[in-house]
RNA sequence: GCGGGUGUAGCUCAGUUGGUUAGAGCGCCAGAUUGUGGAUCUGGAUGUCGCCGGUUCAAUUCCGGUCACUCGCCCCA
């Protein structure tokens, strides 16, 4: 086994797997686009300042996840371990808040010092969409739709379930956790480790825990649903509505929340029980309070991310390469005709391989590893006539062609 | 970051109760076929038995460490 490993948690992509990537990309700009998100590029890697602002200074991402460096110059830089922030900072920079609805698409690595394990790595990508400047429900229902057309699109939204739930306006937020405080901070030291130091950071990740004893007092605390506002409740209300109204089927719950303050109404997630622990597939929600967070206008948002690889684990089949034409030359006087032949058919949009060396044979095994459709065959007899076998690889069926012919035979059969 | 499992050929895996030349299938290469691939047959090459150290006359096998992968937790895409 060789020695020389890429970085942990870091991973090359083989062209088989780079094509599976690749359809997901192209599919989901798409997708997007038809939705009317157009493609934003932001740089991998910000000022530390954008991520620790945005991301907030106790989550898991900052406090230990961030791939963080100072460079020459002496700025701490940070490589963007998610999508959002460099939009939103994107947004501020470039003043963009008198062009709004702004309706965002973005794909590319993301990086995390996590311990990696199926479907979590350290250099991973997503897809993702942010939509700016749209306060009402409409947002909720646009980008989940368009998140729901992604995965149909991808051919996986029947392997996954949508979870929705809302996390309320800010006025409900903080009377529920005040309330949930409350409560659990009864029961404190019955509580799991992980629960006790969630109830100074997050306390509605209690509700999420999975232990058995976090279990039977989290069954006993208040609803949320008991605290959202009219007006919070009117609002997830419309969101439901409106996804019923488009037939997508959705289940509520609960426990689904976001940790962050700037986080508010709805939270999503498709989910899958295909990949283990790692069963979210697309998730995200409405953040609302992020961009004033940042410095910049007060200005609502709604958006999500999707893991590519995660996707990719869900596509049985990669799309099939496109398929060649493969030139033969046979003998050395064939050569330099099948250099201009081959050449002729590229520059006329075929795909063709002209094999490096090798009798005919080996060059017809090479055509066929290739999954050739057609192979062209030139020969001193065929050249004489000014002419070449054309041979059709899938039915074995050949006939000669002359070479002026050549390209427009190929292109009946595309 | 915490706990468990695994690591033998390019891939999927057998095997060695510690003993001399470590195996299979697939794949790869060559030939049967010097102008015809896919099927078949014949032959060939695979390899620090993850890495480092310890115990031992002897370690791929036992022990320790380490690295990688993997499962769960945490968290997330």
């Amino acid at each position: 086994m060789a020695s020389l490993q890429p970085v942990r948690g870091t991973h090359d992509l083989l062209p088989e797997d780079a094509r599976r990537h690749r359809f997901i990309t192209d599919m989901s700009r798409f997708i997007a686009g038809r939705f009317g998100f157009e493609e934003i590029v932001t740089p991998i890697f910000e000022f530390t300042d954008v991520f620790k602002r945005t991301l907030g200074d106790t989550s898991d991402i900052v406090t230990k996840e961030m791939y963080t460096f100072e460079d020459r110059s002496g700025d701490s830089l940070t490589l963007r371990p998610e999508g959002t922030a460099g939009v939103a900072r994107a947004f501020i920079s470039g003043a963009l808040s008198n062009n709004l609805p702004l309706k965002f698409f973005y794909t590319g690595p993301m990086f995390r010092h996590e311990r990696p394990q199926k479907g979590r790595l350290r250099q991973f990508h997503q897809i993702g969409v942010e939509l700016l400047g749209v306060a009402t429900p409409q947002g909720d229902i646009e980008a989940i739709a368009l998140g729901a057309e992604v995965l149909r699109g991808l051919g996986v939204l029947d392997k996954t379930q949508l979870e929705i739930n809302t996390l309320g306006d800010k006025e409900s937020r903080d009377a529920y956790r005040a309330v949930l405080i409350a409560y659990f901070s009864d029961f404190a030291d019955k509580l799991s480790e992980d629960s006790r130091a969630r109830l100074e950071r997050n306390p509605l990740r209690i509700l999420d825990s999975k232990d058995d004893g976090d279990k039977r007092i989290v069954a006993g605390a208040p609803s949320f649903a008991d605290h959202l506002t009219p007006a919070a409740q009117d609002f997830f209300a419309q969101v439901k509505a409106g996804l019923s109204l488009l037939g997508i089927s959705f289940t509520i719950n609960p426990r689904l929340v976001r940790g962050l303050d700037y986080y508010c109404h709805t939270a999503f997630e498709f989910t899958t029980d295909a990949l283990g622990a790692q069963g979210t597939v697309l998730a995200g929600g409405r953040y609302d309070g992020l961009i004033g967070t940042m410095g910049g206008p007060q200005t609502p948002g709604v958006g999500w991310a999707a893991g590519v690889e995660r996707l990719a684990m869900l596509i049985p089949e990669p799309p099939a390469a496109e398929r060649p034409v493969a030139v033969i030359p046979v003998g050395s006087l064939a050569e330099t005709v099948a250099l201009q032949v081959t050449h002729a058919l590229r520059k006329a949009g075929f795909i063709a391989d002209l094999g490096y060396s090798g009798n005919l044979s080996k060059r017809m095994k090479r055509a066929n590893k290739l999954n050739a459709r057609f192979a062209v065959i030139l020969g001193d007899d065929e050249l004489a006539r000014k002419a070449a076998m054309l041979r059709d690889l899938d039915s074995g069926e050949q006939a000669e062609v002359p070479l002026l012919e050549l390209r427009d035979r190929l292109a009946q059969t595309r």
